[in-house]
DNA sequence: ACGGATTGTTAGCCTGAGCCAACAATTTTT
DNA sequence: AAAAATTGTTGGCTCAGGCTAACAATCCGT
């Protein structure tokens, strides 16, 4: 039994060097929605937005302009460059597609968007396709809309699922 | 507008601090696996299996080993405990049911594996039996079956997302 | 126009999960 | 049973992406 397609976690993550980690595509994702207002963000807003401290902020700011997906001098503006602009507006629709697909199959408001944010940096274009257009499908098909009706109903289908096996990690 | 809800990547992924990481869930996944001819596996195994260095598998051995997810002397059988039995059995039931919903909305064979390790880690239980149910209702779902036939023909259905924009990262 | 408040940057540290090189234990062969 | 081969472990390193503390720049109010 062949099993040597199998890699850790990290391994994948690590496969293709000429991508983006997935925290640089969080940056780059909300640089353009912070952008869309005025055409440019600040360090702050990135920072307050992502949940991080300034430093790192800056950090990953500085990185990303090294790279060429964004304009930055220090103290000043962030401004996407055109390739930090046509990948930023994919990646926000890449967002919106998985979101609404998620949504719209009964994941609860309340992991959506965390999940959401996981997820994303996990899909290829092709996947992320397959998901678009299976919504397409669904929301004009009547046998979902049936399914999907049964299935709000229903609120507590029957804890099914091991219920979240109670794990325990270093405990600092 | 509050966007305090957004993380980066790293910082969901470090949010739940009583989790199991993405590695640890991958290294007792492959120890279920492993474990299901014989009900043992050796850090032999497990490094090819999954692609590692042995010195990396003995140390996430051993750092399981104290968690109390797996039995473990040194140079000796890697045994899954009651805990880590358990848990292993639901990350491989979470595998398959991702999989098998990935394949059937037309992931193609070439990203499924891969995809499918990277995004499982992704999510809770509760969108793991979004996908387990959607997956059982598209399988009688004869507009499905339809929609899916037609998609199947037109091979290449133009390419529609920006394909794969250009990036490089740090081109070590 | 200057002094305090705010905002941004630097430097240095930490953590998880890899790697390699050196060494130790176990197993196999002679 | 001793030597050789294999397998497993240790220690110390790397890298990304956080963090804190200390410092620097910019902005605002008088």
């Amino acid at each position: 039994m062949d099993r040597s397609e199998f890699y850790t976690f990290s391994g994948y993550m690590k496969k293709d060097d000429s991508r983006l980690t997935a925290s640089m595509e969080d940056y780059l994702e909300m640089i353009y929605r912070l952008s869309q207002e005025n055409g440019f963000t600040r360090a702050s807003s990135l920072s307050q937005s992502l949940n991080v401290q300034p430093s790192s902020a800056t950090k990953m700011v500085q990185h990303l302009a090294q790279l060429g997906y964004v304009q930055y001098r220090k103290y000043g503006f962030i401004m996407l460059d055109d390739k930090g602009a046509e990948i930023g507006a994919w990646l926000l629709k890449r967002h919106t597609i998985l979101e609404n697909f998620m949504r719209s199959i009964g994941v609860s408001e309340n992991s959506l968007l965390e999940e959401t944010e996981k997820a994303e940096h996990m899909f290829s274009p092709e996947t992320i396709r397959c998901f678009s257009d299976l919504l397409d499908f669904l929301q004009a098909d009547a046998a979902f809309a049936a399914y999907n009706a049964a299935r709000a109903k229903n609120k507590k289908p029957a804890p099914q699922q091991p219920a979240e096996p109670a794990n325990n990690r270093p405990q600092k």
